[in-house]
Parts: C-alpha cells; structure tokens; sequence
DNA sequence: CTGAAAGCGCTTACAG
DNA sequence: CTGAAAGCGCTTACAG
C-alpha cells in the first residue's frame, strides 16, 4: 500500500501538495496535479480513510439502524430490499458508504446508548433509521444528541433529524374510492397496530375518505391487526362473524389482506364476489397470488433515493431544517376487486 | 467525546495503560484496571475506531459485496434479507461490522479493482461475496489480491477465500425421490442458467437421481431457465409442448416453479393432477400460493452464520485452508405434489 | 505492572 | 502555488 509519502517522494512535492490534489485541487496548479494523479495511479495509491476520518472527523460512512426491535427478531420490512438498492446507489453518488448496525447487546441501562455508541465510535457521519414499528429509546437518544437522523416510516422529531413516509392516508383514500366506485357500501378496514405511523395514518386516511363520501362506518368494522399474515387472518374472521358483514375490506398491508383472503375462503365465500379485498404496499406475492391483489403500490426504490437526499441535505447544510417527505402512492387494480 | 489522553489524566495513569486496558486487559493491575473501567464509562470514554484502525490496519469492518451485475440492476437475491440478519447477528458476536459496498464506477479499466479498491480504503478485514449468478472479474481480482473472502454460491478459489452453498445436488435429489415416490415416471426439469453454481449442481444433482432409480431421460426435458418467473413460465410452455409431456417437473428454483404453475394452468390443466410441480428455495410465497408450493428448502439463516464463522476462521487462522460448506437442505412437501 | 516515545497516514492553518 | 509543522487518537515495542 503506498502512501502520501511515497507518493509525495516519487513526485518531488510535499504531503501537503498530495492531500490538496486530493481535497482542494483548485489551489494547485495544473500541471503539478496532473503528475501528481498520473503517478498516483500508476504505483497504485489511495488515500487511507482511517487517516482522512481521524484528521476530518468525518467518515463518509452512514449507519444503517434496522431490526432494532429485539423482541421480535423475525421481523422483517416489506420490502427492505429495494430501500436497500436505492440508499446505496444514491448514496454512493455522494461518496458515502452505508455501515450497518448491529442490535447487539441490548440489555442494562447503557441499551438506551447502543446506536449512539456506534456513532462515535466510528465517526459516523449521519444513520438511516429502518422502523420496524415501535419506539426504539435508543433511536429517540440519536436525535437528542443532535446526530444527523433520517428515519423511514417512523417520525423522529429534533433538529437534526427527518423522516422519509408513504403519503399513508392519501393511499388509504384512493383504496376507499376505489371500492366505493365498485359499488360498494359495507366497507371495513384491518388496520395495523395504532403505535405505528403508517398504522395511524392508514386510518385516518380510511375514515377521513368515507366520512368525505358520507358512508358511516360502524365501529365493529375496524379492526387492528398486526401487520402479519395470522393478524389479517384473525380479524378476517371477526369481519366475517358480523351480523351485517362488509362485502369489501381495506387491509393496512399485503400480508394481512392475503391472510384475510384465506379467512374469506376458509368460510366458503369467493372474493371478489362476496367480499372484496384491497392491500397496501404491493409486495412481490401482491401479483404473484391468485387472483392477483389490488393495493395501494408504495414508491419502494423512492423511499432510498428520498432518505439519502434528506439525509445529505443535512449534512450540507446542517442548520436548515429538515423537511419531511411524503411519497405518493399509486393504485395498483388487481382481481381481488 | 473524551480521548483516551482525559480518561488517562482523571486516572492518574499513561495513556498506554488505559490502552492495555481496553486491548491487554490482562497485563494492567486488577486495581487500576477496575478504576479505569468505572471512569471510562462515568466521562463516557469511547475508543475512536479510526485512531484503531490507523495504529494496527484491523478495521473490525467486513464489506459486503451484492448486487455486483451492473447489467442487471433489478437482480434480487431469493432470501438476502435472512442472510443479512443473520450474517449481522454472527458477525457482531464476533466485534464485526458490515460494510454495504456500492457497486459504483463499474466501467473504465479499473472496473476490475473497484472492490479491491474498497478494501484497501477502508482497511477491510475480509469481504463476503453475495452471487448474482455472474462472474464478475471484480471479485476475481479479490482472491488474487489475497483478500479474506467467503462467497456464497459462488465458487471464488484462492488461499484466502471460501465458500458457502447449500447441498444443491442432495436437494435436487431428494425432490426427484419425492416425485418418484408418488408415482411418476416422467420427470422433467427446468434448470436455473447453468454458469452458476447453484444452476449446474441442481441438474447435476436431478440426472444422478434419475439415472440412480433407473429412469431415462429425454433430452428435451431439460429446459434452461433464467431463476426468474417468466423464464419459468416460458420454460414450461417448451414443455407442454412435447409429444409426450411429463406428469412432474422440477423447476430449479421457486419463481421459475410459480411461472411453471401459471403455464400449466393456462393450458388448462391442473397442479398436481395433470402436472406435479417441485421448487428449489422455500421463499415466502412458496407458502402463501395456491395450492402450496412444495419445495427443496435452504437453510437461510445458515448461509448467514455459516458464512461469518468461515470468515472468522481465516481472521483468525489465516494459513489454514478453508473448507467450503454445504448446508444440508430439506424437503417441504405443499399442494403442487 | 507501568511510562515515555515513536509511529500509523492523513489534513490544514500558517508562512512564505 | 507550495512547504514545514502540528495535530487527529490510538497501539506497541522497549525500558525499567
């Protein structure tokens, strides 16, 4: 591995004039740059990073909070992986690398400090938050201690600190009329756990869009689930217990409209025909499960791109306030109405 | 953030003490030892990895390398979100930390480099190596160079590397034994591309089972598939096409099998009356699709762990040579069968 | 068991 | 436009 020394050497220069080809190029003089970069890459060298964060203070690296809930260690997010793909990319465009966190010893009182730990250890430069749905004390202590925060789906307040969601209660709405346009009258929802946000707001979105149609909805048709497969289930069955049962449901998340499918089978009814089901999210199996179900489609590769941008905005210019970010949504018909 | 020159002042001690503490906690007093301890986490004492990682070149850091196909950006691993948190889990147990590397830059001479590059960078331990099912000569040049590494379906050879898969050739033969076991003779397979690993041993895997129970098999039925739902399905069409068609296939890998299903249907035939369908992975929809998919299932989290302790091991021993594992896989009997 | 000192590879005022 | 020098926060022989 050679060094700014060797390099320095080979070229006749200083370190100093090495680092500033490096950093300030402006200040050298063209020619002196141009053998500097020609001899650099010929006897291979690159500039340590460990040396560049100990001098700067400044490491280039994000830390990527995710499974931070230890008591659920299956969880896992809809679709993490195009989040993944994007943040990356569109980090990589601005020269930053995505470090991941561990969730590792989460016990004692010091747990409350495990992701702030990691930050200064590793100089972190700013960390995306994954939520998995509940609130993490040890991700509140980022934002107090003023680290540069953008979280997903999860609001983080500070003044360091944003938050990259889907537009949830607009896409709660363009299920509602979309089901109303079928015809329908009787409609419920199964909402995901209400500590959450986009539980909350599916909601909200729900019953903001039929009390705007001047539907009524009885309190026995909502439902909260889990966001799971078995919690969809479940509700489904007390749907469909009902005397005055709905004939069309909006479900806060794939996963909890196809277990509500199977109820629906289960009890010898046919969806579409007898009850109608709308999901959120559109994951793969959305398309893949027969009849194919229509959701409301969350802008996957935008929730990365959205985070890393807020997330370098901030780190450009730390004292602007942080904007939240609500992508749109899209209405995905498929034939489970 | 206090340094290790104020944890050191307030304990009346060298700088060099408080740093046995933390590395050689065996060499300093049990007395100072514990003062020290209880100080350090009173001022909040962190050591600064960077300063570490200049001091020693062990970073602690492990990059991993995985959407490495430029070309094919939309590529998704069946299970990565499993391997990750397990990989993250095991490598933490270990004082690890992942590294995501961008796939960046990918043209120019220096394409070949651009991992290696990172590597030196950033001073990585080792580097785990997720396979597209492409060689990409990045990750060649990585071997060479000497870098700890562990590929998961990938064969990477070198004295430093190794690699996990799971037991593909057993896999496919306990999906043949099934099949022959319920009766069929006619047995065809779809294969996944067969310059991968993973695509080469599941054939391989399906003629010695066939030729072990004594049945022929017709050229063309063997189809090559892409691993991917269309391939699948296209596949599939080749053959129904056939003379004489089969009554069972084995597809080489789940989304090949539910694109397989959908052909079947469409032709207006029936699974697992008319065609008996057999998958490879056990990903999630395989569960959740009409009727079942009944599949060779890997072992997810195994890919994870397996692939952190291989890595450890050569941290660790770096001249011992590496075995490559193979995960034993299991047959998860659904519908399609 | 402990300390003084050199060194890891950079960056960046400060001077010229 | 360029260089000498101090400093970033650690680790680790070497001496005692």
């Amino acid at each position: 591995m050679a060094t700014i020394r060797e390099l320095a050497r080979h070229c006749d220069v200083s370190i100093a004039t090495v680092s500033r080809v490096f950093n300030s190029p402006e200040l050298v003089s063209q020619e002196t740059r141009q053998r500097i970069l020609e001899v650099a890459v010929r006897i291979g060298y690159l500039p340590n990073e460990s040396a560049r964060t100990l001098a700067t203070k400044k490491s280039h690296l994000v830390g990527l909070v995710w499974d931070t809930d230890h008591r659920r260690p299956g969880w896992r997010h809809p679709f993490l992986q195009e989040i993944l793909v994007a943040l990356k990319t569109a980090l990589s465009g601005h020269g930053l690398h995505l470090l991941m966190l561990a969730a590792a010893d989460s016990s004692g009182p010091e747990a409350r400090q495990r992701f702030l730990r990691a930050v200064r250890r590793h100089s972190l430069d700013g960390l995306v938050i994954i939520d998995n749905g509940e609130r993490d004390p040890a991700v509140l202590a980022l934002a107090d201690a003023g680290v540069p925060c953008v979280a997903l789906d999860l609001r983080v307040d500070g003044p360091t600190s944003t938050y990259v969601t889907s537009d949830n209660a607009g896409g709660a709405a363009l299920a509602v009329r979309h089901l109303i346009e079928r015809g329908h009258r009787r409609i419920a929802t199964i909402t995901g756990p209400q500590q959450t946000w986009p539980g909350a707001e599916r909601l909200t979105g729900f019953r903001a869009a039929l009390a705007g149609a001047g539907l009524v909805l009885p309190e026995e048709y909502v439902v909260e689930g889990d966001f799971y497969l078995d919690g969809g289930h479940a509700a489904m069955r007390r749907l469909l217990a009902l005397d005055e049962r709905p004939t069309a449901v909006f479900a806060a998340g794939d996963e909890m409209a196809i277990g509500a499918m199977r109820a629906i089978v289960e009890a010898g009814l046919r969806v579409p025909d007898d009850v109608a089901v709308v999901g959120f999210d559109d994951i793969d199996v959305a398309a893949l499960i027969p009849p194919g179900l229509t959701t409301v489609a969350q802008d996957k590769a935008g929730f990365g791109t959205a985070a890393a941008e807020a997330l370098v905005a901030m780190l450009r210019y730390g004292d602007e306030p942080a904007e939240p970010t609500a992508l749109p949504t899209t209405l995905v018909v498929r034939g489970t109405t």
